[in-house]
DNA sequence: TGTACATCAGTGAACGCGCGTTCACTGATGTAC
DNA sequence: TGTACATCAGTGAACGCGCGTTCACTGATGTAC
């Protein structure tokens, strides 16, 4: 292999002033990385350096050093999550669909970003503090919804909304990363089915309404 | 550091005939090693070399190249699970409190081997083969497990078994992986608790006899 | 309008490190005659 | 009982590699006078 035949091609200098642009592409290909390897510890400066066709000090002008740019993939991953959820839930007013939609939300980020999510809450993640935050506070969102269903009567649930919220969050971590990484693994149902049968089974929702819910018309997403 | 200061004094050679020992001493301290750093790809041949107070080529009489070493730790983890799981649910008669019984088996295993178990269901982990095999298994005999309780009607779910043990097995996997992740997360209630309760709501188990559950006299694990 | 200078975006060479793995070896111990 | 030899368990030195990071630099572009 020719250095040349690399799978970049030398990048061309950004305009003066535009510096910044390389800083997001350097976050948008560690994102790809990880993604593809599913491997927090397979994201390696040099080799970020070579997929953008620069040579690898160039990163050190963004970036102080390898988990600073970790935590930025960390934090914008968390950024477009609170905006996919917000999304989906948005103009849905009955509480159970609107639980059933954020969750959904939460799976199809898991399932689409697969790099990110598997940092996001990961041991080895970096910069647990301003991490944490960021889960406590989507955290709390789901307490709040769950809420809403147990006020409305959509829930039957006795126990505190917090308790539910935990089983229900720990419930859909682990089915999404089963999901990530058993792809071989001939699995019953669909990853949908059993989405909507843990949210109702874990905060004892009415079941039925499943594949009738009510969408957001501009929803864009598949 | 001078290299007598290390952590392992040098080992002693092994008699004549007994070479299988360093074999074993090799998977013991990569379970340990990759339980305290909670990441696979931190287990280095040196590292490990260095800790057992051995010269790094000595492993290669024992396992082909790094893999191996791996597989080897992921097969015997799997053996140990089945073994305490079986131990866990001997002696239970009634199906309900003998699913409850693999659940927490399974939970206390994840707990106590953090390690071994991320390695179980990872997607960087060695040898898939073999490895879902070993799941496969489990997978059946947790699905089994259910459908006793629905034959017995102490399960009034009427699905499939299979698709149950789907939802509960990736259940308790978010269950566990999120409490070894998260340390300092401020859970709302106990690892217990949400294990019992996901178990109850998955597999529509009447609730209530949580913690009066029949154990086997002989249990030594807490 | 010209020119000196500051700023910006990025580079090439080099550092020390730990890694997996290979190689030829060492020295103790059991076994055949 | 002695001795030659095979086997066993493990070693020391070396290899090439990719890594994070530092250093002094380059060359284009905007700005002040």
């Amino acid at each position: 292999m020719t250095p040349t035949a690399s799978s970049a091609q030398v990048r061309a200098r950004n305009p003066r002033g535009e510096g910044d642009r390389l800083r997001e592409d350097l976050i948008d290909a560690a994102t790809e990385v990880i993604a593809g390897s599913g491997d927090a510890n397979s994201l390696s400066l040099r080799g970020l350096a070579r997929r953008l066709g620069i040579a690898a000090p160039s990163i050190y002008r963004h970036f102080r050093d390898v988990d600073e740019l970790k935590l930025a993939v960390v934090e914008r991953a968390f950024a477009r999550f609170v905006a996919e959820r917000d999304r989906a839930r948005r103009g849905i007013e009955d509480p159970g669909d609107a639980l059933r939609a954020g969750c959904r939300a939460y799976c199809r980020f898991a399932v689409t970003h697969p790099g990110p999510y598997r940092f996001m809450f990961s041991h080895s993640s970096p910069a647990h503090g301003r991490q944490s935050q960021a889960g406590a506070a989507a955290f709390d969102a789901l307490a709040a919804s769950i809420r809403r269903c147990q006020e409305s009567g959509a829930s039957s649930a006795p126990e505190d909304a917090r308790k539910l919220a935990a089983n229900l969050w720990a419930a859909l971590h682990g089915i999404v990363l089963l999901h990530l990484n058993l792809t071989e693994f001939d699995w019953p149902d669909s990853l949908e089915e059993r989405i909507d049968r843990t949210v109702e089974r874990l905060v004892a929702l009415p079941p039925g309404r499943r594949r009738q819910t009510r969408r957001s018309a501009k929803e864009k997403h598949p």
